[in-house]
DNA sequence: GGGCGATAACTAT
DNA sequence: TTCCAATAGTTATCGCCC
């Protein structure tokens, strides 16, 4: 690209750009990042001469071990289809032949073609300034299918030289071909004596891409060396339709590496260039001369990578390099600005069934699950989750994402203006390795209930030590708002409790097949339980204990929640009578009576465990707590004679009996949420939520006889419930903790 | 204080 | 007349735990 008049390119960039959004924010960073480098720059003054020389010295044993993995036995091939995607629509598209083009759209240029290049216009750049800078440009959009399939044709070709050869993209590759020399000279030996690896070599690339332009009349550059990095490198020598051999001689490699521009580099783009320009470096050899500096001023990870690129090393085993398992997966796209929230909640939404779409298609669940957004102003945040167990469920997803998204719309000063959405998932493994219970089974919902409430509350956490804000307590996500938003209702329900009306509705809409319906119940418990948790208790820390009697840990807000447990536990361990079981099953029975009972008034019969539970209060320094195993032991042993498994558990679903074991009954209700319909089974467990609460709290009233007790408290201040909350708090509460139970 | 997981930002292509 | 991407890996930082 000689003779490129680039101040006058640069002028045309700047003059089209300036003043807008984009450029301002590129602006910022840049100036950002100047502060960044006077800093650097005033470090590496001040260090003392002796400093650096230890420096040096720490570094010149990293340089030995480096030297010492140095393996110039591989040949290694980097071929490049030369300006791929505009290649292929002027292949097929003779007129676009003698004209500058380039691919992509007005918003953004993939490639561009040579004769576009002249005038500046490159890939990564706005089609309008590719129009400003070359105002005949002709923008061809993009044909992917189209690619594709040149794509496999080419890698075709590459297979016949390499079967293991690592794609990188559609137009690029690299290529192990040591084996395939081996070979190819073993085979010609007895008709030439003075076969040198080298000369082979160049021969064996040039054919691999005469065939290349033969099937698919593309041209494409190669690199030949003895690792991937310089392989990289050197492809980019005679580029286009050429290639370039670096035979694996150190000194040849040290006089290749030493003038080569840093920025050639693959892995050093403009920040990184940036920072080593302030330092004095522009090229490899400068990296090995201020390796003392280097030590001194960046990370471990930096330094080595460094080094690594100094000393002109790089992978020589594909197979260990590019065959890692995927990290993350994604999907983003970008729109016109808007801070309409129905729009972006429904983004969101489609993007992460998009998103869950493709890692069924490839048979991956993920753990981590994060949001990216990038605001009108070009500002790019993200916010990540981990959710309780690993999954690629489109609902999961979006309902993360909507809480998450919520949070940043209820934080944000002034409405939040976006222009980007983007959805990942990451902590990833294959769906298949996840064992033959692929659905969630109740004791898994019920951790998952514990983790997304510490989740969530941790997510707060975090923001607020982001933003700083005042206002956190009421940043706490109420999942409640979503349908509101979600429908375009101007009336989010906010600090209501009525299971029955608002997330009801929420859920119906979002439903599209039955077989989703047990996920759906599952987020609508999650749900019901977390916007209560959040509303009442805002984003506290959990706690976590072991119960004694069920052995869970059992995550919860303060020790009158974990009492709570306990006596649910011992209670229904220890009940002959089967109250809870009785109640249960009453609420089948009396399901068409009164459901829409409104008695939240549970009074809960006093557990005086007061001086047991003491004991815990020593341990609260640390988040597991046991509960001393005294205390319960003589309990278990009397419960121990009338055990729930004799009794058999009761599905709260359709009513059956008769599991005897816990498992049993998990698998049979995660089957019964899949066959009944999910705006049935809603009513039905709201019902059952009434009843069965109702129902413990007669089985306690009648078998318990002193006043609760909040151990969170010195023994000294023992409150009453409700004593210093209002009715409706308190209320909520108890459903909360009903929920609990119920769950547990 | 090291190891590690969670989260956010950065960087490269 | 408008008008600057999409994806994924890496790194930094914080808090927790031992």
């Amino acid at each position: 690209m000689d003779g490129l008049d680039t101040n006058k390119i640069n002028e045309i960039i700047r003059n089209a750009s300036e003043g807008s959004r984009f450029y301002l924010h590129k602006e910022k960073r840049q100036q950002e990042l100047d502060v960044k480098l006077a800093q650097m720059k005033e470090a590496a003054g001040s260090y003392t001469e002796d400093q650096i020389k230890r420096a040096t010295q720490q570094m010149d044993e990293m340089v030995l071990e480096l030297e010492s993995e140095r393996d110039l036995r591989r040949t290694v091939v980097h071929v490049d289809m030369d300006m791929f995607y505009a290649a292929v629509e002027m292949r097929d598209d003779p007129s676009l032949r003698n004209k500058p083009m380039a691919v992509g759209g007005p918003g953004m240029l993939s490639t561009s073609n040579y004769a576009a290049r002249r005038y500046g216009v490159r890939a990564a750049m706005p089609g309008f300034i590719g129009k400003k800078l070359c105002p005949e440009l002709v923008i061809v959009p993009p044909h992917f299918d189209k690619y594709r399939a040149v794509s496999r044709q080419v890698q075709e070709v590459f297979a016949e030289y390499d079967p293991n050869f690592s794609a990188m993209s559609l137009d690029e590759a690299y290529l192990d071909i040591t084996d395939y020399l081996h070979n190819s000279i073993q085979a010609l030996q007895h008709e030439s004596e003075d076969l040198d690896m080298g000369s082979m070599a160049s021969a064996v690339v040039a054919e691999m891409r005469e065939k290349i332009y033969t099937k698919t009349q593309l041209t494409a550059s190669a690199g030949i060396a003895p690792n991937t990095r310089l392989a990289k490198v050197c492809s980019d020598m005679n580029k286009p339709n050429g290639q370039f051999y670096l035979p694996p001689d150190l000194e040849r490699i040290q006089s290749f590496i030493a003038t080569l521009p840093i920025r050639k580099v693959s892995g050093i783009g403009n920040v990184t260039e940036q920072h080593l320009n302030a330092l004095g470096i522009t090229q490899c050899s400068h990296l090995m001369e201020k390796r003392g500096l280097l030590k001194l001023l960046f990370s471990d990870t930096s330094i080595h990578t460094f080094m690594s690129v100094a000393l002109g090393l790089g992978h020589t085993s594909l197979s260990a390099w590019t065959e890692k398992e995927r990290k993350s997966i994604s999907t983003e796209t970008t729109f016109k600005g808007t801070s309409d929230r129905l729009t972006l909640f429904k983004l969101t939404e489609d993007l992460c069934q998009e998103l869950a779409d493709e890692m069924e298609q490839k048979g991956i669940v993920g753990k981590v699950f994060t949001l990216k957004i990038k605001t009108t102003d070009f500002q790019v945040r993200s916010r990540a989750q981990t959710l309780g167990e690993v999954t690629h469920d489109p609902e999961i997803l979006a309902t993360t994402a909507h809480r998450l998204l919520l949070h940043e719309m209820n934080t944000s000063d002034g409405p939040l203006s976006l222009r980007l959405l983007g959805v990942r998932m990451s902590s990833l493994m294959n769906a298949a390795d996840m064992g033959p219970n692929r659905q969630a089974t109740l004791r898994q919902m019920f951790s998952k209930v514990a983790q997304s409430r510490v989740s969530l509350s941790d997510a707060v956490t975090g923001n607020e030590n982001l933003h700083h804000s005042k206002e956190q307590s009421r940043c706490m996500v109420s999942t409640e708002e979503l349908p509101a938003y979600l429908h375009g209702s101007d009336e989010p329900s906010v600090g209501s409790v009525q299971p029955e009306s608002s997330e009801k509705t929420k859920y119906k809409s979002l439903g599209k097949s039955r077989s989703k319906n047990h996920v759906k119940m599952k987020n609508l418990l999650i749900d019901q339980f977390l916007s209560k948790v959040s509303e009442n208790y805002g984003a506290r820390e959990m706690e976590q204990y072991e119960c004694s009697v069920c052995g869970k840990l059992v995550k919860v807000k303060n020790l009158t929640e974990f009492n709570n447990h306990l006596d649910f536990c011992l209670e229904n361990s220890a009940s002959c009578d089967s109250d809870l079981d009785t109640s249960i099953t009453d609420v089948k029975k009396a399901k068409s009576q009164n459901a829409h009972s409104d008695d939240y008034n549970i009074k809960w019969k006093p557990v005086n465990k007061h001086t047991e539970y003491q004991n815990i209060q020593s341990h609260k320094d640390t988040n597991t707590h046991r509960i001393p195993t005294e205390s319960v032991t003589n309990v278990r042993s009397t419960s121990s004679e009338c055990s729930s498994s004799s009794q058999g558990y009761l599905c709260p679903v359709c009513d059956q009996r008769n599991f005897s074991d816990y498992d049993l009954l998990n698998k049979h209700v995660d089957e019964c949420l899949n066959k009944s319909a999910f705006s049935q089974m809603q009513r039905e467990m709201d019902v059952q939520f009434r009843r069965s609460e109702k129902g413990i709290n007669e089985m306690l009233q009648k078998s318990l006889n002193a006043e609760p007790v909040d151990i969170s408290q010195p023994s000294s201040s023992i409150k009453r419930k409700g004593s210093s909350r209002s009715k409706k708090t308190e209320k909520v509460k108890k459903v909360c903790n009903t929920l609990d139970r119920y769950l547990s």
